[in-house]
DNA sequence: GTAAAACATGAATAGTGATTCATGTTTCAG
DNA sequence: CTGAAACATGAATCACTATTCATGTTTTAC
């Protein structure tokens, strides 16, 4: 429940002039659209949306700026999105459905867990080195909408959490805790991931996966 | 340079009714106390300040309950603060002495590295634990000051691979870019962290640091 | 003791931007 | 064709709160 300062608390619901008015409920405020025109104008706000938000963040993007850039009307937002903390939850789902899927394809068909890890390594920083936007994105949903950046980490960490329990099954891997070490895995990944686009290292991707994987797969160890 | 949506620009700075005015420089806006009164009010409003900001988020938390919480007037906060912003620089500045502090105390004598890393650990989550809030103003700061948030993780960094470098002379960890390694080490906990004060996990600490240490010295390799 | 510096007060100012609404314009089923 | 639903518009509303300032009150140096 954070948002921007102005405006926090919701004026009194508005009442139409009586139950009169014909029930024009509209595609109204967070419906999906019923007609292909309606559903292209939503997707250029949610794009629209990812740019403002992804480049500025989140309390400094206005509705101004996203309908500007969507090259629609202010109040239209209003047509498809209830509030702009509902346009910003829809962007963290759908980053996470690509990220995941980006993974997963990577992964599919590697069937040795340590190669899986590599892969996925691989693809994850590759992604945020395409997406720098969306990473901020998810970075800032811990504030704006916490509901919505557990989801994101959570439903990672379950198919973290299975690929470890199935390599571990087939003796692929060391023996531990899958699940600490799905967290303490996507830990590794997310830093790597930050060091790209936070912290503009110059290590190529390749170096920070070869040293990130060779610390997975033996540790420290001499 | 974030800041909360209302009065983002400067308003024209006011000049004073002429060069007549006596030099009062006071301690003025966000120059320090010059005497234990004025030391203590800015200390029980930046406390305040840590509390406030800690629960309710950077933008939700404002002045006004910041030097309720403080008790003093809303101007006093103009005295010892140049912006609501410059408060927020300080807590993560602040922060970042803590837990280094703490983190260098704990491996302090332990001449082993991989013993030093399991301490250090250890001692991490114990911190994070104590001072949940902490915590989540250092993830807001990539957002309200991405300066001081670079900051708060390269002197964490650095420190960190000053230690690995050490330890790779003196054989007691493998080959591999200690920069690389410090970013993935510092992931690890920071994610197992996150397990404790976002993820609301059950896994007690010392089962964290168990298998979160287990990873980083031996990796997944059976 | 006294002037000046420090510190404290809190009401007033004013920028901001999310959200609403009265009013069009398009689209489409029948 | 035609009326209703869907979609679009953009000016107006107005809750919020960071920051300032004119005016006290305390403390300190001498």
């Amino acid at each position: 429940m954070n948002s921007d300062s102005c405006f926090r608390r919701k004026r009194e619901p508005h009442v139409g002039p009586a139950a009169v008015t014909p029930i024009n409920n509209k595609a109204s405020s967070g419906g999906l659209p019923k007609t292909a025109r309606g559903e292209a104008t939503r997707k250029s706000i949610l794009d629209a949306a990812e740019r403002v938000i992804g480049s500025n963040g989140y309390s400094d993007a206005s509705i101004g700026q996203i309908t500007r850039e969507a090259g629609v009307a202010q109040g239209t937002f209003y047509i498809y999105f209830k509030t702009k903390e509902q346009v910003f939850s829809e962007l963290v789902l759908e980053m996470g459905r690509l990220v995941r899927h980006r993974i997963a394809e990577a992964t599919a068909n590697v069937p040795n867990r340590l190669d899986a890890e590599k892969a996925g390594l691989t693809a994850f920083l590759g992604f945020v080195q395409a997406h720098p936007d969306l990473y901020r994105i998810v970075q800032e949903a811990l504030f704006v909408d916490p509901k919505a950046y557990r989801a994101y980490y959570e439903s990672f960490a379950n198919g973290y959490i299975d690929g470890l329990n199935t390599a571990l099954r087939a003796g692929q891997i060391s023996p531990g805790d899958p699940e600490t070490r799905a967290w303490a895995l996507m830990g590794v990944a997310r830093a790597l991931g930050e060091q790209l686009v936070v912290f503009n290292t110059k290590t190529p991707i390749q170096d920070l996966v070869e040293t990130g994987f060779d610390l997975i797969a033996n540790g420290l160890k001499p």
